[in-house]
DNA sequence: TTGTATTGTAACTTATAAAGTTACAAATTA
DNA sequence: TAATTTGTAACTTTATAAGTTACAATACAA
């Protein structure tokens, strides 16, 4: 059965992690432990989130945003898509359940 | 003093559960428990989205979306800007304290 | 190669909050 | 007025983000 419809044929979006894992922390040369400091979180929330074991939630958005200067959106998004794409792929037996409003014709 | 620059001047986002009081349920002429036994959660639910005293998760946001044919992300981007504002403005004293990163000379 | 720094993770605790159920009073509407 | 709908209190259950401590495994640098 060759389907299309079901937006689980796209796959996984990246999670913002793999963003500090790959980009951000090579480029910026520092340790996840330094990181972790100048956040003010401790080492495990950062290894969790850097393997992906956690969502970035919308405090560590902040944080980063005010660390590297750029928005908590821009981070919040990506997790946005991961949240939905995992829910999507998992409960798709009770979304499918969930019928489309119609219109009743007035009596 | 006129400050400008915190973006606390914005003014708090519009509660996608507002949207949901003000706009979907008039328009689709149903009621809240005709709404919630649609989608599948309990009438509470509901009832406390539409009066802003909880967020809209993912899962209530998929809900919707298969339900009045638009996308989970319109209704998360509208809780996203909501979480974001309400933990910068309280928690403005600890975010304050994470500065910038600035690249240090190569010794 | 030895020693220090860094990392991954287990085990545990704490705190928060989403969501359900039941029940009842108030308000709305037919 | 009678039925429906709504708001919410009280309570329980479940999930999970985050912290702390500790230890083993690397990785790295002198």
């Amino acid at each position: 059965m060759t389907m299309q419809s079901l937006r689980s044929n796209k796959r996984k979006p990246t999670h913002p992690g793999a963003i500090l894992r790959e980009d951000i922390l090579p480029e910026l040369g520092i340790t996840q432990t330094d990181l972790a400091d100048r956040l003010k979180v401790s080492r495990r929330t950062i290894s969790e989130i850097i393997h992906e074991r956690r969502p970035l939630t919308a405090d560590m958005a902040i944080r980063l945003a005010h660390f590297l200067d750029t928005t908590p959106e821009s981070w919040l998004n990506m997790q946005q898509a991961v949240d939905i794409w995992e829910l999507q792929n998992g409960n798709d037996k009770l979304y499918k359940n969930i019928k489309k409003f119609v219109y009743e014709a007035a009596a």
